[in-house]
DNA sequence: CAGGAACTTGACATTCTGGTCAGGTTTTGG
DNA sequence: CCAAAACCTGACCAGAATGTCAAGTTCCTG
């Protein structure tokens, strides 16, 4: 049909991008991913997004075929994002930095982008049924490499022997733990809402204790 | 009402327990558990935990006021378990032990229960909306007990100077990370489902990682 | 500035959903 | 074996959800 969300073509490029459009899309998919994240796909009627977007419902209909596209359009937006932080394990960088690194754009990530985190996270925990073979795929290679990197590091002796896909899944549990149960950490620390302070402090003890427990002893200060 | 659920009293306590009620209320349970994981508390239509407990609806109703009596009742029974990993965390154990059991533990625990386990971080990821003010504080009070015990361990210098709040969370979100996102822990790993043998190096890769990594450097080997 | 494309929206049709109920069947204690 | 309690369930309801539409309004381009 004639418009087709994100990709639709005009019939003139025109402008940088469609104005309306794209601001309208862009309302409705900030209203929407909260939404998700809140109360997930199922849970999640078109008419609250419709209302959280300030707009008719028949007018999110306009710009999204269905539910399912708008969830998609998210999907596909936000695995853009999935491989970023992992750009810094890099096979020439040292272990102890390129770690920290890692760590550090990941607690940002959670904390600048708590919202968008706990939708990811929420589809990954109802199986990611949503992901597409070609999707899948690409996490995994992705993954992968990086996976290299760091056994390649063990292979130098400059990580302890350990398991690196192991390894990976704690860096990511420990660091998207601070985006999608940012609840409970608040409540251990007996505060409302975690602020800038407190992410920092979860990045010292987080790369404190991992790099101190990956490094190989003879790389140890 | 005469049938309060759980804990209604009938006219002679009889059996030990009342079969029928005990064993229906179990197999909605154990429906319900499996759906509010996958499909949050709104995106679960009673029609469907009906059908998954192999009965008509309205005998579903007759065990559960309410959808939310059988989310609540669910909480409630899964409030218990959660402090029970936590006991391994004793001041007279010496730390290397208590963590790793703890660990241990809690790994065992996403193995066997995995679809509770996701079904409570489902309820906290949506802010702990069922959680009541009473059981929120004995969440924190619990948590704070053990805080101190690590806490102590600091200053005792048996453990590296950390804040035991966010190494707590590191412990909660390596291992809750293996019953949250089993999906990707085995797309990591290359395998359609984790097995005993994943687990097992899954623990043995977070204990040496992280009881490596908390250790005061005295106590390392 | 005209005309077509893009956008907007109230109202509607259809399907679902949580929840109720009346009238049945089975269990159980005595 | 018999009443009373416990259990079962098809049918039903009111409100809500999704998705459609046709009749408009606004915007852009030639």
């Amino acid at each position: 049909m004639a418009r087709e969300s994100v990709t639709a073509k005009r019939r003139t490029p025109k402008a940088p991008e469609d104005r309306i459009r794209a601001r309208n899309e862009a309302t409705i998919l900030r209203a929407a991913v909260e939404l998700f994240a809140r109360k997930g796909f199922d849970g999640t009627r078109i008419a609250e997004i419709a209302e959280a977007s300030g707009l008719p419902k028949a007018n999110v209909y306009y710009y999204f075929e269905t539910k399912e596209a708008i969830y998609a359009t998210l999907i596909e937006r936000l695995l853009k994002g999935w491989d970023k932080a992992l750009e810094h394990i890099r096979a020439d960088r040292e272990p102890r930095e390129a770690i920290a690194a890692y760590i550090a754009a990941k607690l940002d990530y959670s904390r600048r982008h708590g919202t968008e985190s706990r939708f990811f996270a929420n589809e990954i925990m109802r199986g990611g049924a949503f992901l597409s073979k070609a999707q899948r795929r690409h996490m995994q290679e992705i993954t992968r490499e990086r996976v290299d990197v760091v056994d390649g590091w063990v292979r130098d002796g400059r990580l302890r022997p350990l398991d690196p896909r192991h390894f990976f899944m704690m860096l990511w549990a420990s660091t998207q733990f601070y985006a999608d149960f940012a609840e409970v950490a608040a409540m251990t620390l007996g505060k409302p809402k975690l602020d800038a302070a407190d992410y920092e402090a979860a990045r010292r003890t987080v790369v404190d204790v991992i790099v101190a427990g990956c490094l190989a002893a003879e790389s140890r200060p």
